[in-house]
DNA sequence: CGTGAAATAT
DNA sequence: GATATTTCAC
């Protein structure tokens, strides 16, 4: 059965897990302790062996540098005066550690920490691609749509690759439902994939990606009326994703499981700063007009109502 | 710069 | 041990 691609997006609700990220997040939850600075990387728990048990992964981190990442704030004027004091960039850092040994001086080499791909931010990189093209779908290109802070290109080309290979994967076996057998005459590797699978699956597949014969991409569509009046908190982006929970005192609430999905794989509600505006030109010979590149924002209705706004038009042509 | 594969951390 | 993510190399 093939349905329209409008259709496709309609199953995405189903599909897509119960928005436990519905729950209200209050700024309160954030102490003011707590809002200063994020990331964290472990420093001792890195070991070539895999023998030992070292299971110490608790250790404090120092938090280190500023959040500021990428040199690229045009920041010109923000149009988007946010209404909300706290929620929109976060303060610069205190600098407060006095933890061991001195540690100030990593304004440059930041090492990021582990970065998370939440199924929120998975599908604003796939939001990007779609609306990119597979052509243009570059890492660079990825990158600079998603406006995500925090996120590199490193991070999309790894996380592309992989995207990549799940769709393969899927194009294989498009069999919903349990296909056991794997059989479409591929037969590689096994594990990965079903791994994958269930991070990717949060995030609809655009059915222009199963099609190596379109590259057209979307005009993309201006949200004329996003004017919810239900705003949802707004925190650090792919920064305040990254680094764990456990240990990070930071921009992070301690937000752990809420409700628990059919799925059970969701527990990181955290948003995506809304980018500048205008992206970066760059020598790609395609002029993608892409203005304010707006994300659609989980609108949903805390009473069983589950409403999505999507920004992208759903026919392809 | 982009892509592929390996290494590492969780 | 498996998976996710990061890093190196081409």
């Amino acid at each position: 059965m093939r349905e329209d691609d409008s259709n496709w997006f309609s199953r995405w609700e189903e599909e897509l897990p119960p928005p436990e990220e519905l729950m209200p997040l209050n700024q309160t939850l954030i102490t003011p302790d707590l809002a200063l600075a994020f990331d964290i990387r472990n420093p001792a728990s890195n070991n070539t062996n895999t023998t030992t048990t070292n299971s110490l992964h608790q250790n404090h981190t120092p938090p280190p540098p500023p959040p500021p990442l990428t040199s690229t704030t045009p920041s010109p004027t923000n149009p988007l005066a946010s209404p909300h004091p706290n929620s929109g960039e976060f303060a610069a850092d205190s600098a407060e550690l006095g933890s061991g040994a001195g540690g100030d001086e990593p304004a440059r080499t930041l090492k990021r920490p582990r970065l998370v791909w939440t199924p929120q931010l998975h599908k604003r990189f796939v939001d990007a691609v779609a609306h990119l093209g597979i052509k243009n779908a570059v890492p660079k290109t990825i990158m600079q749509l998603m406006s995500v802070d925090g996120l590199t290109r490193e991070n999309v080309a790894s996380h592309l690759q992989k995207y990549r290979l799940y769709l393969k994967r899927m194009q294989g076996l498009p069999s919903g439902g349990g296909n056991g057998g794997g059989a479409g005459g591929g037969g590689l590797g096994t594990a990965t994939d079903a791994a994958t699978d269930h991070l990717f699956a949060s995030s609809p597949v655009p059915p222009h990606f199963l099609r190596p014969n379109s590259d057209h991409f979307l005009p993309y569509v201006p949200v004329a009326a996003l004017q919810q009046h239900q705003h949802h908190q707004q925190m650090a982006a792919a920064a305040a994703a990254v680094g764990h929970p456990q240990l990070q005192s930071q921009y992070h609430r301690p937000i752990g499981h809420f409700g628990s999905p059919p799925n059970g794989q969701f527990e990181n509600p955290f948003l995506a700063r809304q980018a500048h505006q205008p992206v970066h030109r760059m020598g790609a010979p395609v002029h993608n007009s892409v203005p304010g590149y707006v994300e659609d924002l989980e609108s949903v209705n805390g009473n069983g109502g589950r409403k999505v706004l999507t920004l992208f038009p759903t026919g392809d042509d």
